[in-house]
DNA sequence: TGATTTATTGAGCATGCGCTCAATAAATCA
DNA sequence: TGATTTATTGAGCGCATGCTCAATAAATCA
């Protein structure tokens, strides 16, 4: 065993209760002693173990691309363009209004506001926000190389319109439109992509 | 001339000033004393003339709806469904990543974040980021009404599209994307809706 | 003019913020 | 066992926050 007094809490229960604040309230919403009150750790243990808010946050954010935000890794490997843009689609859609989550998007949140101290966590989600749009845009760049996206379909700006799309499911899911609304607009989506 | 000393300052630049502000920090990233230096006004007579930050911030919601998220104005009453589409995504670019304001979209940013004492201003732009999407889905409806929208075409669902679309573009804006990519994702998507 | 009304000012209050630290507790090592 | 290492605790520090207020200034009214 590890030399020392052993830790009494499990990490990752407690990241998971501080991923739910951070999830429904951003992070400048949420405070230290909001997240002292729901990891039920004193603020010195929550900065031994993690560092500082910010070392909290970065932690967090690794949670939440690990567990939550996860349909990246589902759809990238689809074998057809169409396949990838519907998994991306039903995974956003999933994943910002799922029943026992908060509604909407870490990323989307942390990525939009920002106090000047809050900065450097805005840059570090949008930073991660915007490695899923070069994702996509690679898989759309292999897919005009294989023959499976049309040539006068620019693979950027098709990346652009699905990240915008999720990132728009997102907004309208933290405003309160259900899971099902949501579900009949990607229906109307792939009635037909622009270029079929 | 109204009783008592006038007021030395001009409400309408006041209000320009402290809507940059929130524009680009957002509701809890803008401080009093950030507003006090942009607006050039003592906290106590920002006070006097609008109650409180949240009276303030709502003043400001006004002003940003009347001069720079004018589009649905200009959308609604387009003859087409298409063309109604058009106008609201290429108006959503322009007021989100216009070269002279702010990246991203006052009403998106307000809508999402939240610490327990900015609650009742998230709440306040929701109601009237909905208010849009609301408008939007009154015209679709009337267009099934006029056959100018297949029976098949969900009007809340094509509303709620045209809204995620537009909010995913303020998002994508506020992240750096540029005008001109955004416009061209604009192309694609108009290339063919998905009930053409 | 003097009385009244409204605007501006600068000092500063109460509160909540992120964070720290000395004291104590609980484990391993020799 | 005593020495060492690490974790937990509770008190609380320094600071920035949203906001207030008495004093002063500048206008209109009679």
């Amino acid at each position: 065993m590890a030399r020392g007094r052993p830790r009494a809490f499990d990490t990752t229960t407690a990241l998971d209760a501080a991923l739910d604040l951070f999830w429904s309230r951003g992070y400048e919403g949420t405070t230290m002693a909001d997240l002292s009150a729901a990891m039920d750790l004193k603020p010195g243990s929550i900065y031994a173990a993690f560092g500082s808010k910010e070392g909290l946050y970065e932690k967090v954010l690794d949670r939440y691309v690990d567990t939550v935000s996860t349909y990246p890794a589902d759809a990238l490997p689809q074998p057809t363009v169409r396949g990838v843009i519907e998994v991306w689609l039903r995974g956003a859609v999933h994943a910002t209004a799922g029943a026992d989550t908060p509604a909407g998007c870490l990323l989307v949140q942390g990525a939009l506001v920002s106090g000047a101290e809050a900065d450097r966590a805005r840059q570090e989600t949008a930073r991660r926000r915007a490695a899923g749009e070069i994702q996509l845009r690679r898989r759309f760049d292999q897919a005009r190389e294989d023959g499976s996206l049309p040539e006068d379909v620019s693979p950027g700006a098709l990346a652009t319109y699905v990240s915008a799309l999720a990132q728009g499911i997102a907004v309208e899911a933290a405003s309160g439109v259900s899971h099902d609304e949501l579900d009949a607009m990607i229906e109307l989506v792939l009635r037909r992509l622009p270029w079929e």
